[in-house]
DNA sequence: AACGCGGGGAT
DNA sequence: ATCCCAGCGTT
C-alpha cells in the first residue's frame, strides 16, 4: 500500500471534526488557514468562530476597518496576519468582484498567502492537486523517509517540497492533505509520538533505525535579546493618553500607553533623568511606580515592562502625532497587545 | 540566506 | 528552560 493510502486509512479512524472542514467556502477556509499559521488548533478555534460570526463573507471583512480586524485579532499574535488579511480582502472585493479565488496561482498573489496556504485553500476548496508542506508534514516525511537535511534550510525545503509533491494522493488531494496534517498533529507528534500503536511502524525509516527522536533536523534559532519598555499612564479627567505603534517593530499598528525604551534595566525612578523623559514631561511632573519589570516573552525577544503613573501640567497630546486622549470607557474598543490589555485587567483605572 | 514577527501549551 | 505550533514577508 502506498504511503498516502496508509495515511488516509489512519485518518478515517482518527480525524478531528473541525468547523472549517465542513465547508467548501474559500473565504472561510482562508480565514481558518491564516488563523492557524504557527498557531495550534485549540488556540485558533475561538478566533475562527468569532470571525465567521462577525464577518459572514469577504465583503463584510473587507468593509471593516483595519482597527476592527486587529481588535478581533487581539491576543492571537503575529498581527501582520490580520493586517495582511484586511489588504487581501480589499483586493478580493476590488479585483475579484468579491468572489474569493480558489486556484493556487491566484491565491498565492494575495498578501499573507504563501505556498502552504495557497496549497491548502486550493486543495480544500477546489480539489486542486497541490501538496501542503507545514510543520506536521515536514516531521512526518522526514521520519518516514529518513531525510536528515535540516528542514529550515533552502536545501531542505527543496527536498521536502519534492517529497511532498511525489507522495500527494492525486485522486484525493484534499483528503490526503487533511490526513497527513492530522497524523502529524495527533499521532506523529514532536515529543512522545505514538510509534507503539502505529500502522506505519515497519515502513518508517526513523522507527526502524531508532531515530524517531532525532528527526526532523532543525537549525536552532539564535538567542533572544532583552529590551526595557517604560510605559506612562497619563489620565486627564475621564480620558487616558494612548499611542499607536508604528512600523518596523513588534506590534505594528496596535495601541499602547506612551513609552520610552531604554537599552538597560533602570532602578526606581531613574527614568526621570532620561533625556527623552525630560523632553516630554519637563521638570514639573509627578510620577509614581505602578508595576516594575513585568517580563513578557516573545519568540525572539524578552521585554521587561515598567508602568508609571504620571501627572503633568503640560499639554501632552501635541507631543507626538501618534498620541491621542481616549475615553476610559472606550479603551476596550482599541486593539492592544498582551502587555497592555493584561496590565489593564489588573490595574482598574 | 537570514531574520523579524506573538502567544501559549507540552515536556 | 526548550520546543514548536495548519508560515509569511522583508532584507
Amino acid at each position: 500500500m502506498s504511503f498516502a493510502k496508509k495515511i488516509i486509512e489512519w485518518y478515517h479512524d482518527h480525524q478531528r471534526d473541525l468547523p472549517w472542514r465542513n465547508t467548501r467556502d474559500a473565504y472561510k477556509i482562508w480565514l481558518s488557514e491564516i488563523i492557524l499559521q504557527q498557531t495550534r488548533v485549540e488556540q485558533g478555534m475561538p478566533y475562527y468562530l468569532r470571525f465567521v460570526d462577525r464577518y459572514a463573507d469577504v465583503l463584510a471583512f473587507a468593509n471593516a476597518s483595519e482597527d476592527d480586524i486587529l481588535h478581533l485579532w487581539q491576543g492571537l499574535g503575529y498581527y501582520s496576519r490580520g493586517r495582511n488579511m484586511h489588504k487581501a480582502a480589499g483586493i478580493v472585493r476590488d479585483m475579484y468582484q468579491g468572489e474569493f479565488p480558489k486556484s493556487y496561482v491566484e491565491l498565492i498573489k494575495l498578501p499573507g498567502v504563501g505556498e502552504y496556504t495557497a496549497a491548502a485553500i486550493s486543495s480544500f476548496s477546489n480539489d486542486e492537486q497541490q501538496a501542503v508542506l507545514d510543520g506536521n508534514v515536514f516531521r512526518v516525511l522526514s521520519r518516514y523517509f529518513g531525510v536528515e537535511t535540516a528542514i529550515n534550510t533552502p536545501a531542505g525545503k527543496k527536498i521536502f517540497t519534492q517529497l511532498a509533491k511525489d507522495n500527494l494522493d492525486r485522486d484525493y488531494p484534499a483528503l490526503y492533505n487533511q490526513a497527513i496534517m492530522d497524523f502529524g498533529a495527533l499521532h506523529c507528534k514532536p515529543k512522545s509520538p505514538l510509534c507503539g500503536e502505529c500502522e506505519l511502524q515497519l515502513d518508517c525509516f526513523a522507527y526502524t533505525h531508532g531515530m524517531v527522536a532525532d528527526l526532523p533536523v532543525k537549525i536552532k534559532a539564535k538567542k533572544s535579546r532583552n529590551r526595557y519598555f517604560h510605559y506612562f499612564i497619563i489620565q486627564k479627567d475621564d480620558e487616558i493618553l494612548m499611542s499607536k505603534r508604528g512600523a518596523s517593530d513588534v506590534w505594528e499598528n496596535l495601541y499602547e500607553f506612551p513609552m520610552i525604551e531604554t537599552s538597560e534595566a533602570l532602578e526606581g525612578l531613574e527614568i526621570t533623568a532620561h533625556p527623552e523623559f525630560v523632553a516630554l514631561f519637563g521638570p514639573e511632573v509627578t510620577i509614581s511606580l505602578l508595576q516594575r519589570n513585568k517580563k513578557h516573552v516573545l519568540s525572539h525577544q524578552n521585554i521587561y515592562a515598567t508602568f508609571y503613573s504620571v501627572l503633568s501640567s503640560r499639554d501632552l497630546e501635541q507631543k507626538k502625532v501618534n498620541w491621542n486622549y481616549v475615553l476610559l470607557k472606550d479603551l476596550d474598543k482599541l486593539a492592544k497587545h498582551k502587555l497592555i490589555f493584561s496590565f489593564l485587567e489588573t490595574a482598574k483605572l
